[in-house]
DNA sequence: ACCGAACGAACGATCGTTCGTTCGTTCGGA
DNA sequence: TCCGAACGAACGAACGATCGTTCGTTCGGT
């Protein structure tokens, strides 16, 4: 990543010049809080203490904001998966890896992270299909970890590594819902949390 | 051609006549498929072989149609908690009975449920509250059982009752974003292997 | 003849977007 | 040091389209 800018503030004073880096910044904001079809350029321009036309000045149009948005969100999933897969750990190791991961990144970037999850049916077509493709590589991720997990005898050869995935990939997802940046957990101790049920459901882990 | 023909049913058998249920029903359809802000009475209109206007003949307006929906959504999950509640088995069993009632009323009512879930922040702000309060209650329901459960001694007494609930809950919301009608798992099977995982997650259920 | 359902034109508002403009800053040549 | 050309950011009016909604009219069944 990097390009880190003398880009201090989000907002604050005026006649500073903004940046396409706002733009998106405040697209992400509005997009995950009242949808892709529930904010127009002007409410944009608002948000950024401008008019609606002038955000024209940064960004070609409002899909082309979308189609930022949602491709932050998922490059930032898509590290996880590689940082994941670079451990050499067992498979029940990387499995946590990408949970903890995972939260990390919702926690960090909820905006993206939401926007991503919820608004990507709003893409132009090509971009969506990228997005479902990117998707299916990342439960794909979860399902062969589980898999080399049975295979290691280190988890439970009963169980269905597909819908497994599916059911990780829940509990990962929904922290979007209900995670509040004021709330009393970090990152990783929510993700702890959650690992804990993963692994052990409501028998509880005897750690 | 001229203009009425092509009357052909969108709904049930009798030909012509459409009722105010044919409009809530289209209107379930195109919210969970395209979402609120998504979806134009004029799109309802051809969903239903009739001009936008002509919905208005059945509805108020498009914000009734989206509480009657959301409503309807709500209705059915109470149903649920409240069926939970009148069995006398034990804390696992009734939790055990919501996680099937859960599911079996998203499959039932995959659009409703849907709606509910993904739409309730469009509401005018008095019905909104009313179905956050109407959630939490929900949500409060899982958590009691679980506390039972802990204290009759059937669930680990190292979990979270609060955050396990979110977990639980988690995993059958999402069921609303991945379940297709056409997939080979009938509801009860979709339950029960929610069920295997809630209650032992990857360490696998000995069933 | 009655009555509800549907039509179809029209409304005001808002949508995404375009365009000519203003304004402040930057910078090279004299 | 001065000047003016060049430029990017923002303005603000305006566009065509579409939005939710209204209303007088027409149609078809009873």
């Amino acid at each position: 990543m990097g390009s880190i800018d003398a880009n201090a503030s989000t907002s604050a004073g005026l006649g500073v010049a903004r940046t396409r880096e706002d733009v998106v910044a405040a697209a992400s904001r509005l997009f995950a809080k009242r949808g892709f079809h529930g904010t127009s350029m002007r409410d944009l321009g608002e948000e950024l203490g401008m008019l609606g036309s002038s955000v024209y000045s940064h960004v070609r149009g409002k899909n082309e904001l979308l189609v930022e948005v949602i491709g932050r969100g998922a490059e930032f999933f898509n590290e996880v998966v590689a940082a994941a897969n670079e451990t050499d750990g067992s498979a029940v190791d990387r499995l946590r890896d990408l949970v903890y991961g995972h939260v990390r990144v919702v926690v960090g970037h909820i905006d993206e992270a939401r926007t991503f999850l919820f608004e990507s049916r709003f893409l132009p077509t090509g971009d969506r299909l990228k997005i479902v493709e990117m998707r299916d590589a990342y439960e794909a991720a979860y399902r062969q970890t589980i898999q080399d997990g049975i295979d290691e005898g280190s988890i439970a050869p009963d169980i269905d590594p597909g819908i497994t995935a599916i059911f990780i990939l829940s509990v990962l997802n929904a922290l979007i819902r209900w995670y509040r940046p004021s709330g009393e957990r970090s990152a990783d101790e929510t993700a702890a949390e959650m690992w804990s049920f993963i692994e052990n459901g409501i028998s509880g882990g005897s750690s």
